[in-house]
RNA sequence: GCGAGAGUGGUGAAAUUGGCAGACACGCUAGACUUAGGAUCUAGUGCCUUAUGGCGUAAGGGUUCAAGUCCCUUCUCUCGCACCA
């Protein structure tokens, strides 16, 4: 057994820190703006199976940051708090009877104790929870600004239903045609919605991640979500007919080649335009096409379907008479829900053609489009006036003709949709509106929120999306806040993202009953200096935050544009998994490890190689943060995680890895038990703690603890090699673990005769002198290859050590007898020889 | 299909501006020591080879005195989007 006894040194240490409120911040107008951080953590849902090895990963990056920073002179904001409404509470409360707040409430002390078992510097004064009715009555009245700024309207409309969370979901929130949280597969169905007008701010939301710090990946997610396309809208004649068929199309320039029309099954014209002969078929594909779920119609994508309306449109630009038909592979929601079909320049339309024998005019030279639609750059022919034109300049003389014959303008589109913000469920904020059949919809006064959630008997949702709030006459029934008679309450409630929206805000100043947040604690610490969690939250979360954002600041309540200024999203930690030839993956306690790097299973003897996952309970390789605590102790945890590899990618978990760090730690501990002198430090002790607090310093403020752990250990390594470390070495080292780990720091610290917390310390400096090498290794290379290495004082000059290398002996050797054609010489680093013959 | 990122020992990974590939750690091997522990300490450990030496950063090509790093082609994997006109 080791000696460091961790059991005993970090709970002494966080019960310090506790009692102290060492890590309590205030807005101290000491500090000027440029001496203030806010760093902040993605906070957690406070699910039933407690943290995760994940959920460490990234507090721990922003413990030692915050650490590192407050050490450095800074004050630091660093705040924890349970993004507490959410269906799986919910569902456990269907299935149990036991109320959510209860299961939630308990979810949340556990995740506490557990967050607090790591040592992390939070102010825990400033913890919050979005179920608590201090918080939500600021997410309620941040929804009656949106609403009162016309941002929130009623619409009944088809939208992603889940049927086993009976709720409505955003198009964020499906994937693949599934639920996200569930999987369940996505229908559509109509129901009377609460939508945010999220798109009125598209182009603000895509044009201020321009000058935000996150990573370009996160970046181009948001921007194809966001999906801003250029182009036209062009109007199109319906023979014998009044009506008019809007398209929108980014290639104008090859009006020309429109050879049909397409209007998707849901276009409100599909009915007017649709000739008695060909009703029956019309009638019958738009049935079949309502009752396809959305995965079936993307799932069959390879085959089109479509049916003519009978009716015949007119291209505008030379009168062309083209079919007009109905078809699945338009979508209702994009666009005007029609296109301008051009079979030889879009690869979707040249499909359709091809299966309806529909004609395919070229009208860009470059390719063989009977064989293939050509949808690069080319010279228009068969184009009328645009005939020798390239594309840019074609589309640009397109839109000029179309808008002075008022057929058609330039258009922007996106792919972004309103945001469906109403879910049919109990465990959320109760949307604070009210219907009135004289008045209409009419707010909640802001000074009557919060609107409470009221009790209930049963949480089952009702499915017939209605929430199961609707069921509670005496909360139903209510007055009109404007002419007094009786009203309804709306029963929706808000979706999870919600409370997320804006909780970085609640934060600085969390107690206010005035105000979401003071102005001068916003004024202070905003923006988030730093903002690190998963990257699956790279659309959902981001985009709503930046979104509502937004909206305060044009209220005036924030003063920048954007939240987050950096964003880091940390890695996944996996797990290995054991694979059969087959690709099925083997239980962990089924494998046996039969040698380096080979294992079998164990039933069958069968070998397995050995490769990474994502932890799951199946697999059995789910690490469980509190058996590692207790193992190793939370400081090695810590160490551990971030020793593994660079923050931002992922990284598997190992066990024995985790050895390696607690063995570090170990070491420190018997170091700490020779004794200290003062004595003056030899130069090499001097040179090594000097090189070390230059590295963990540069490392530690970009974020790569992985190389600041290295060479803490590379320095451990040379202490040892010592015979005693004096306490001008020793003392500054411990504060460069500080950070690190915490619970050890302390203690040695403290041994020191220090009083605590070594966290208020101020981080030592280095001595550039003492970092570098009066001897340097130089090497001397002949074509490219090492031939010698020698030890010369640094700063050694070009000839002199052009001279040294060709005196070389080694080097004489293998220029012998050879050309030389040419030496290059670079000093404190190599001479390479050039020769030949 | 489109967009983004990645590919380095048995394993996790290092490698300012192109300048000794594999730091540090795990694992393994040998030795020492012992309070037989999840010890500890020391040394070794990319591959081939008897040393000299040769080969090595997914594959192939290029630029350069010099390439893991820059350029081109290809392959594989991960993530995101996916009939968005």
């Amino acid at each position: 057994m080791s000696k460091y006894p961790f059991n005993q040194i970090e709970p002494k240490w966080q019960a310090f820190w506790e009692d102290d409120k060492t890590f309590k911040v205030t807005e101290d107008p000491a500090y000027p703006k440029d001496r203030r951080a806010y760093v902040l953590d993605m906070f957690p849902y406070p699910s039933g199976a407690g943290l995760h090895v994940g959920h460490p990963e990234g507090y721990t990056a922003t413990d030692i940051y915050c650490r590192y920073l407050t050490m450095n002179g800074y004050n630091v904001l660093h705040p924890m708090g349970f993004d507490s409404f959410g269906l799986p509470a919910e569902n456990y409360a269907i299935k149990t009877g036991t109320h959510p707040k209860i299961t939630t409430e308990k979810n949340i002390n556990r995740f506490r104790e557990q967050i607090k078992s790591l040592g992390f510097c939070y102010d825990w004064d400033r913890e919050i929870s979005t179920h608590s009715k201090e918080y939500y009555r600021w997410t309620q009245w941040i929804f009656l600004q949106l609403y009162n700024r016309g941002l929130a309207y009623e619409a009944e409309t088809p939208i992603n239903w889940c049927p086993d969370c009976k709720t409505g979901l955003a198009n964020e929130e499906v994937k693949d045609g599934r639920c996200e949280r569930c999987g369940s597969q996505v229908s559509r169905k109509n129901l009377r919605q609460w939508i945010l007008k999220i798109t009125a701010y598209a182009d603000r939301l895509l044009e201020d991640l321009e000058d935000l710090e996150w990573t370009d990946a996160i970046k181009a997610m948001q921007k194809n979500w966001i999906g801003r396309s250029e182009g036209a809208d062009v109007i199109f004649t319906i023979e014998n007919s009044s009506e008019t068929i809007k398209v929108y199309t980014t290639r104008p320039d090859t009006l020309f080649g429109a050879t049909y029309m397409v209007l998707s099954p849901e276009h409100p014209l599909v009915e007017t335009i649709t000739t008695d002969e060909q009703r029956s078929a019309v009638e019958a594909y738009v049935h079949a096409a309502a009752m396809k779920s959305d995965l079936e119609r993307t799932d069959l994508a390879k085959e089109k379907t479509g049916v003519f309306s009978g009716t015949y449109a007119i291209n505008p630009v030379n009168g062309a008479k083209i079919p007009v038909w109905i078809a699945d592979y338009v979508l209702i929601s994009y666009g005007s829900g029609a296109i301008m079909a051009v079979p030889a320049h879009d690869t979707r339309d040249w499909e359709f053609a091809k299966e309806f024998d529909l004609p395919i005019i070229e009208v860009l030279e470059g390719g063989d489009v009977q064989k293939e639609a050509f949808t690069e750059d080319g010279i228009h022919v068969n184009s009328g006036f645009l005939d020798g034109m390239g594309k840019t300049q074609a589309i640009e003389a397109m839109i000029s003709w179309l808008e002075e014959r008022s057929m058609g303008e330039k258009t922007v589109n996106y792919k972004l949709r309103d945001w469906i913000f109403s879910r049919q469920r109990y465990w959320g904020e109760p949307i604070p509106l009210v219907h009135c059949d004289t008045c209409g919809t009419v707010p909640v006064p802001e000074d009557q929120l919060p609107l409470e959630l009221p009790e209930v008997s049963s949480f089952t949702p009702t499915g017939t999306g209605e929430s199961p709030l609707a069921g509670i006459d005496t909360w139903v029934n209510t007055t009109c806040p404007v002419c007094g008679k009786p009203a309804k309450r709306e029963t929706n409630t808000m979706p999870q993202w919600a409370g997320s929206c804006w909780y970085y805000l609640r934060f600085l100043d969390p107690k206010n009953t005035e105000t979401l947040a003071s102005q001068e604690a916003i004024d202070y610490w905003m923006p988030v200096n730093l903002y690190v969690g998963g990257a699956e939250h790279a659309v959902l979360h981001l985009l709503y935050a930046r979104f509502w954002h937004k909206v305060l600041y044009d209220l005036g309540v924030v003063k920048h544009k954007e939240p987050f200024q950096r964003l880091i999203n940390q890695g996944m930690i996996t797990s290995f998994a054991y694979q059969r030839s087959d690709k099925s993956l083997v239980p962990t306690d089924e494998v046996e490890e039969t040698g380096p790097d080979t294992f079998i299973e164990k039933s069958t003897g069968e070998p397995l190689e050995r490769v990474i996952a994502k932890m799951s309970k199946s697999l059995k390789n789910v690490i469980n943060p509190d058996e590692i605590i207790r193992d190793f102790g939370s400081d090695a945890m810590r160490l551990y995680e971030m020793f593994m590899g660079p923050l931002q990618v992922s990284k598997p978990w190992s066990t024995s890895g985790i050895a390696g760090v607690h063995r570090l730690l170990d070491r420190i501990w018997r170091l700490a038990e020779q004794p200290r002198s003062t004595a003056e430090a030899p130069k090499e002790l001097q040179k090594v703690l000097h090189k070390t607090i230059k590295k963990v310093t540069h490392d530690t403020g970009l974020l790569e603890f992985n190389t600041a752990i290295a060479q803490m250990m590379i320095c451990v390594n040379e202490f040892y090699k010592a015979k005693e470390i004096p306490l001008s070495i020793w003392e500054p080292f411990v504060q460069l673990i500080a950070p690190y780990a915490p619970h050890l720091a302390e203690e040695l610290w403290e041994q020191l005769g220090h009083a605590p917390s070594i966290a208020k310390s101020t981080w030592p400096t280095w001595d550039e002198s003492l970092t570098v090498d009066e001897e340097i290794t130089v090497i001397f290379q002949v074509n490219g290859k090492v031939r010698a290495k020698v030890s010369v004082a640094l700063g050694t000059g070009k000839e002199e050590l052009e001279k040294m290398a060709l005196e070389h002996r080694r080097i004489i050797e293998w220029t012998e007898g050879k050309t030389i054609r040419r030496v290059i010489s670079v000093p404190d680093k190599l001479v390479n020889i050039v020769v030949s013959g």
